[in-house]
DNA sequence: GAATTGTGAGCGCTCACAATT
DNA sequence: GAATTGTGAGCGCTCACAATT
């Protein structure tokens, strides 16, 4: 019977058998006129065959489309070199495990099949498939199994758990301490006030009873036993959303939440906001994964992070130890957690209420804050300075100055609050700060070109100087760079981009040189207006505060400078104004366009709201 | 050789080659006393064994715990019955497309293997890989591949396409109708009143240059041909990012963004939002996709949703029909979208401000506008009252009387800011807006009672009154009421919660006596505490302004007026100040108090950032 | 003759060893 | 003798067919 009518082309036993024609090793070997064993050599890349031959049989192999059937190599080779790994789709978590666990199984020289849980597919399900395409270490990256299970899975094939410690003999794990990590949530929380401080749990999820005993050992350890509380939740957003109903349903809720995962955070702070408490304003929210979501900054979770390159290297090598010394005891590698304060914890209202906790750790807000008071000062400096009297009196001018040199003092030499100033206002700031940054455009440099003193002529006849109540609306329309600035900053301040690793709470285990590199990258793709940013404010400025502590900075610098500048600009122009007044060098209108307030004893006035207003007998007015 | 001995035991070509013992066929069968072939038939489910020797096998299959190799199966039976799906982890849509093919598959015979894109793990690898384990036929999820390397991929087996149109012949695609789906979304857009409508692409990714086209066709059809604009993007977060900063750093903003998929969306939303542009106040987003995440309400993304089961039905069924029919032509399956409208689209900003465009439609920084000002506003009081000498001048006292009762005036009789101030402020402010609110809660009452001037002694002997830089600190922290109060109002203002419906923009079509109802419970839930604010502020206040205006009114309010009253206190302590500077009532060190920079001067100070100020020869200092 | 069971070849590869240059 | 090439068995199964009851 000649090879086209093999009987198999029509199998009866199963609809739908179709041999698939596949070039073999022996058509290739054919081809090249050598031997099959000659073709596996070369193919496989082992040493021992001509350079002539090599040639021959690679090309023959090419051009006859030659694949490898691996099924063949696995039988012949009594083992598959493969590992599988079983996963749930839906965790953030175990897609960066795996993508962590491929580059370190290929260069172990073994291959990865993922297996997923799903509904109406369980884990025997799912690892069966595994096993049955021979896999020969398992990887279980969800796992709910108990220990007789587990012990069953074990006897099939070498078994790493991820995410919690393995319950079963003979079987490895790899987690993070969760005593650690949710201790140092709970300290983090306790520190900035909290004792109400309740714990959504993860159900039968992975590593979900470590956390709670843990939750519940760092509560009593700070003596807060009698505020323990564990909700029953499970490791997604419905969970949260359960819990955080919940909670709104009850008489007051607790100031602060630990939840599961992110996942189960996100779900809680949607059901917060949904009910009208405010995170992190009425209750704050820990999360537990560091999963990408959270870095998103109007998501900005603070949560416990977990290490899934060093998760995914650990596992690779207990699994491939296993596969090579198979008498090993199980093992339990722990690794170490590390909380991320990002912008949804803060002190809780009642301590904030008694005014004793410093910043809200609010990251938006410290940021929102900073641009605030930046435009604050702006408000201020249009009103006087759209005077040209005024804003040509030197007094007012060097007032200026001062404020301007505190304000790029603020975060360092060429701090955050100066360089967004200079950018902002850079024909009236000059770039005394700016100019020696060498990542600044060239644009840049022709707008700042030609202005090296520390002040230019404030009220130059720019087309922006038109005084007025037009001029506030002006004021807040925010420069878009200065936006830019301020959100690459804060993606710095979170820790997402580069960083000194002292500082840098992501960077930190992380190759941050690597990162930088990323960072930069990233950076250079997004606009190219971006990198003055990106390279120069977060390092000369920010940074150097420091992690979580910047933020607060920021709100306070920000705050701080923004009135004292205002209000100096304010004196200066009230000891000034003695000399003007007496000059009669000012008219009403002036005044007016200056400070409505003001400009109401004069009678005169084009504010509804103001004309109510009875004025004092004091100085002002004319 | 016995079995016991065999080479590969320590095959010295492979470091850690380990021969894993193997329960095989021939062992079932000897133990149970038959040949391989029953075996075989009675462990596949075929006819044709006793029950008897069914039994026996079975159990004798068990006890050994016997499990199928399936290489070895794929390589007897000429087939593997396995499809191969490529996906990429990231997208969260690919995870719901393969957990409906997992059913499908298995109820048409058909094993799953997974194989995601990486960092380092290009599509051939991926593919590579299943082809390797032998999948007979391919499923892309996530391929960006062009005709050519389509052409060979479907050369090794017979491949799906999944999310576009198949640019190969002999290549299945299964996708959804992307022109429907855009002109669904742009029609929506337009109808609310956008005509800016700017469309962030998904690049060489999956339907983007179908959804490329949409977009275009669908605003030609709309009469918007000089409006069409497509962002080079991507379909994740990054590409949302940058698209967001690209477009704040120009000069206007569009009114609404169709994104590539929903996660660019995310993106997007967060650059715009960090970037001070709330959605959809002053952009609306359309993401595509519908993946969970945008059923998240604090998301609530409008997207087009595409309908995962019926993609992984058809996927599977053209997959497997192609199998048993080579012969088949590419069939291009399009299945139908439906654009889900949620929370992220809105009327365009242009119309519901009759083109104006006062200010940046940003209800969040408007909130936090208004309290930043009032903050700003204490800080400056801060500062100067700390210094009983200067708090307790009178023409001090009067500049702040007038600046309070701005304050009050600027939001109505009793508009959010003299109220927001009074609760803020009550021992300073006094009530006379507050103290007939009937809202207002005992507790407040008795905070106010018994001061019923419109300013008490500023300089009085509070508690509160210590000047410094600690007091900064005290003054960024916000009462918490107040924040809700305003987070109330936001949630009022976004017609989130109740309103009047012809101002809320949300409600109208959803029956908005329902969602007050709702708004209610939600509020009576929260916090007993809230009620006043709810029922009072909110509706004496802001309300009056009406719908959006009030955002960009109150932070025009805010700014002008936190900006004025710190000027007004700043220039009323200048101009007494030579007074003092006479009498030589106030010394350095309260100079540093009151202003760090002014301290300089006198070669004093206790900030390491002034210190290296140099003073310039004006009037401040002693 | 139908139901049940067994035999031998082969799937495509790798490995140990032998045989060439 | 070193570098290169070839041979034959076997991995664990399935299939067609033969051989039993």
């Amino acid at each position: 019977m000649s090879e086209e009518h093999r009987p198999q082309e029509h199998a009866p036993h199963q609809a739908g058998t179709r041999r698939v024609p596949r070039v073999t090793m022996a058509d290739v070997a054919a081809k090249a006129g050598v031997s099959r064993t000659l073709v596996s050599l070369i193919l496989r890349d082992q040493p021992g065959a001509g350079a002539a031959t090599r040639d021959r049989v690679l090309r023959a192999a090419d051009e006859l489309g030659y694949r490898p059937d691996s099924a063949a190599q696995m039988l012949a080779r009594g083992r598959s070199r493969t590992l599988g790994v079983m996963l749930d789709l839906d965790q953030p978590f175990h897609a960066e495990t795996v993508k962590a666990v491929y580059p370190i199984a290929e260069q172990l020289g073994y291959d990865v099949l993922l297996s997923a849980i799903a509904p109406g597919r369980d884990e025997r399900k799912a690892l069966g498939a595994l096993l049955g395409h021979r896999c020969e270490a398992l990887i279980l990256l969800g796992s709910d199994a108990d220990a007789r299970l587990l012990e069953r899975i074990a006897a099939s094939a070498p078994t790493v758990v991820v995410g919690r410690k393995a319950s079963a003999p003979g079987v490895d794990s790899v987690h993070t301490a969760e005593p650690k990590g949710v201790r140092q949530a709970v300290d983090h929380l306790v520190e900035l006030g909290h004792r109400r401080i309740v714990h959504i749990d993860g159900g039968k999820g992975p590593g979900s009873a470590d956390r709670r005993s843990a939750y519940r050992a760092a509560m009593r350890r700070k003596g807060l036993a009698e505020e323990i509380r564990v909700i029953p939740g499970a490791h997604d957003e419905d969970a949260g959303i359960r819990a955080g109903r919940l909670l709104l349903a009850e008489d007051s809720l607790p100031t602060a939440v630990l939840a599961a995962n992110d996942r189960c955070a996100m779900g809680l702070m949607h059901a917060l906001r949904a009910g009208g408490a405010e995170v992190p304003s009425a209750v704050s929210v820990v999360g537990y994964d560091d999963s990408h979501l959270s870095h998103l900054s109007h998501i900005n979770l603070t949560t416990v992070r977990q290490d899934t390159d060093a998760i995914a290297e650990q596992t690779v090598r207990c699994a491939v130890e296993r596969l090579e010394h198979a008498a090993l005891p199980g093992r339990d590698v722990v690794l170490e957690p590390k909380l991320i304060v990002r912008a949804t914890t803060a002190p809780p209202h009642s301590l904030r209420e008694h005014s004793r906790a410093q910043g809200d750790g609010d990251g938006l807000r410290a940021v929102v804050g900073f641009e605030l008071a930046v435009h604050a000062l702006r408000v201020g400096l249009d009103r006087v300075l759209g005077d040209p009297q005024v804003a040509s009196d030197l007094g007012v001018r060097h007032a200026l100055a001062h404020a301007l040199e505190h304000l790029q003092l603020a975060g360092g030499e060429r701090g955050p609050l100066g360089l967004a100033l200079a950018r902002h206002e850079p024909d009236r700031v000059g770039h005394g700060a700016a100019d020696q940054h060498d990542g600044l455009r060239e644009r840049d440099h022709q707008v700042l070109a030609g202005d090296h003193g520390h002040l230019q002529d404030a009220a130059g006849p720019g087309e922006d100087r038109h005084g007025g109540g037009a001029r506030v609306g002006g004021a807040a329309q925010h420069d878009p760079r200065l936006r830019v600035a301020v959100a690459h900053r804060l993606g710095e301040l979170d820790g997402i981009g580069c960083g000194e690793p002292e500082v840098d709470e992501h960077g930190a285990d992380r190759a941050p040189a690597q990162l930088n590199e990323q960072r930069r990258g990233a950076v250079d793709r997004a606009d190219g207006r971006f990198e003055p940013d990106a390279g120069g404010v977060g390092r000369y400025g920010l940074r150097r505060l420091g992690g979580v502590h910047a933020h607060h900075e920021i709100l306070h610098f920000g705050l701080t400078i923004g009135a004292v500048a205002i209000g100096m600009v304010g004196f200066t122009v009230g000891t000034r104004r003695r000399r003007w007044d007496a000059a009669d060098r000012i008219d009403s209108s002036r005044v007016r366009t200056m400070c409505p307030v003001l400009a109401t004893r004069g009678g005169r006035t084009n504010d509804s709201g103001a004309r109510k207003l009875r004025p004092s007998s004091t100085s002002c007015g004319k």
